[in-house]
DNA sequence: GTGCTCGGACTTTCAAATAC
DNA sequence: TATTTGAAAGTCCGAGCACA
């Protein structure tokens, strides 16, 4: 319903969602503050730019000297603020925050909550650069304090105040410092559309409380001056701590102990809190110190990110477009529609489960049938002569090892799970979409009524009949 | 050492096919 | 109608390269 009026313009921001050709010298958010009720989503037609190495003009260079360099000790304090048992994540509310939960964990322990609104000196250098406030309005790591406090948060008069991003009024400035990091900032009119009924709860503004939980550490632009703040005691993340970083989080104990599962509903305070480790990685069990974890996606990237196929957030504008200053033309890339009335090839059809029985028994080797789940019945079952159709790729990494039973025999069932040609035609792939002369080609022109979340038909702009993805040979 | 590009691995979505 | 399937559509990891 959003896009219904998306200016044609838009569509070149789209036009080569692998161009790499991010204008080095267009960046109209350089010399912009961050203005988001002025702003428009619209606003640039120009290609997103990255700043160059000399990008970083005096004026972004102020912008983001006061965007918070997230660190490791944050996330993990934000973390253990989750993790001091109570459940309750309003107790990022200052008033709900006493000592004794914050102390439930170490680091924690080293918090000062001063109930003056003060920072108090910090016992450990852990928290030394989050200067934790309880002054009553609930404000975090860079107080919002109208106390004319001794915090050295300076607003950026460039970024929104907490309050304006803020859900409710008792304003859970977690990290309020930094720039409108939420998900659940409030956005301008206009940027409401843009999420086209996005169904992320992180878009929807109804979770109040991790509006503004813990990002993902961001790593100082070796240009940027060093935080007045914080970067004496906060020393900004490399790009290989960043990724030491992404790494610990997502084999790391925490990870583990606060697994949820993938599908959720997000509606865990975990699993819906941006750069959590349950938010990046899905662990994968307990095999988790073993195994690689999940990886998480963002159900829509930003356009920026889409063209650098680099890790987005949920969050308008997300943490790499602010690391680049690209918060102008940060907004959720367009999806494709999918197409309808596509034939589909004839599906394996399941085993009766009195044949899996039967066949776990009549099985001649020691081997692991029996443990196949009744849901993966006939999965990869598919005789591997059927391998060589192109629609069962992912299939093809077994056919290797195909002729080993003591490899395969625990992933192929012996019974006829595969393809049925009693019922149609046989043939797997010549019901398969890569068939439709016309995949490559979609058209829209017939006014796609379309679900809620695209009611306008994406224009790639390939000027290419032939183009149609980007990724299609 | 750091940033950028981009191929392709991987994940998610959701309509078609199938089961009940 | 409910569930499963599986390809489309998407995200983003990580290797390779360029540059300061």
């Amino acid at each position: 319903m959003a896009s219904t009026s998306m200016p044609p313009q838009l569509s070149p921001v789209k036009q080569e969602p692998h161009v790499k050709q991010e204008s080095l010298n267009q960046s109209p958010a350089l010399s912009q503050a961050y203005h988001p009720q002025q702003q428009s989503i619209y606003h640039s037609q120009q290609a997103p730019a990255y700043p160059a190495s000399s990008q970083y003009a005096p004026q972004q260079q102020q912008q983001q000297q006061h965007q918070s360099y997230y660190n490791i000790n944050r996330h993990i304090m934000a973390m253990s603020m989750q993790h001091n048992g109570n459940g309750n994540h309003n107790n990022h509310s200052g008033a709900n925050s006493t000592a004794g939960s914050a102390a439930a964990t170490p680091i924690m322990a080293s918090a000062q909550l001063d109930p003056n609104g003060l920072s108090s000196a910090p016992s450990s250098p852990t928290l030394n650069g989050l200067q934790y406030h309880n002054n009553g309005g609930n404000s975090h790591f860079g107080s919002n304090t109208n106390s004319g406090s001794t915090t050295p948060y300076i607003p950026h008069p460039s970024y929104p105040q907490p309050s304006s991003y803020s859900n409710n009024n008792s304003s859970n400035n977690y990290y309020n410092s930094s720039p409108p990091y939420s998900s659940h900032q409030q956005p301008s009119q206009g940027q409401q559309q843009q999420h086209h009924g996005n169904s992320t709860p992180g878009s929807n503004g109804s979770h109040l409380q991790f509006s503004s939980t813990a990002p993902s550490p961001m790593r100082q632009h070796p240009q940027q001056p060093p935080s007045q703040q914080y970067s004496s005691l906060v020393p900004p993340l490399s790009e290989s701590q960043y990724a030491q970083y992404h790494q610990l989080l997502g084999s790391s104990a925490f990870s583990s102990s606060q697994s949820t599962p993938f599908h959720s509903n997000h509606s865990t305070p975990y699993s819906s809190m941006p750069g959590s480790p349950t938010h990046e990685y899905q662990q994968l069990g307990d095999s988790s110190l073993t195994q690689k974890p999940k990886r998480r996606q963002v159900k829509n990237a930003c356009v920026n990110c889409q063209k650098a196929c680099k890790k987005c957030d949920e969050g308008r504008p997300c943490a790499r477009c602010i690391k680049y200053g690209l918060t102008d033309t940060c907004v959720d890339s367009t999806r494709k529609i999918r197409k309808k009335g596509i034939k589909r090839g004839p599906y394996k059809r399941r085993a009766p489960p009195s044949q899996v029985g039967s066949s776990a028994s009549a099985s001649t080797t020691p081997t692991m049938r029996n443990a196949v789940p009744t849901g993966m019945q006939g999965y990869m079952s598919e005789p591997v002569t059927a391998l060589s159709s192109p629609t069962q790729s992912h299939m093809l990494p077994f056919t290797s090892t195909a002729g080993s039973t003591t490899t395969m025999s625990h992933m192929a069932a012996p019974l006829d799970f595969g393809y049925d040609t009693s019922g149609g035609p046989a043939g797997y792939a010549l019901h398969t979409q890569r068939m439709e002369p016309s995949y490559n080609t979609p058209s829209y022109a017939n006014g796609y009524s379309g679900s809620s979340l695209y009611t306008q038909a994406p224009n790639y702009g390939l000027g290419n009949a032939a183009g149609g993805s980007s990724n299609m040979p």
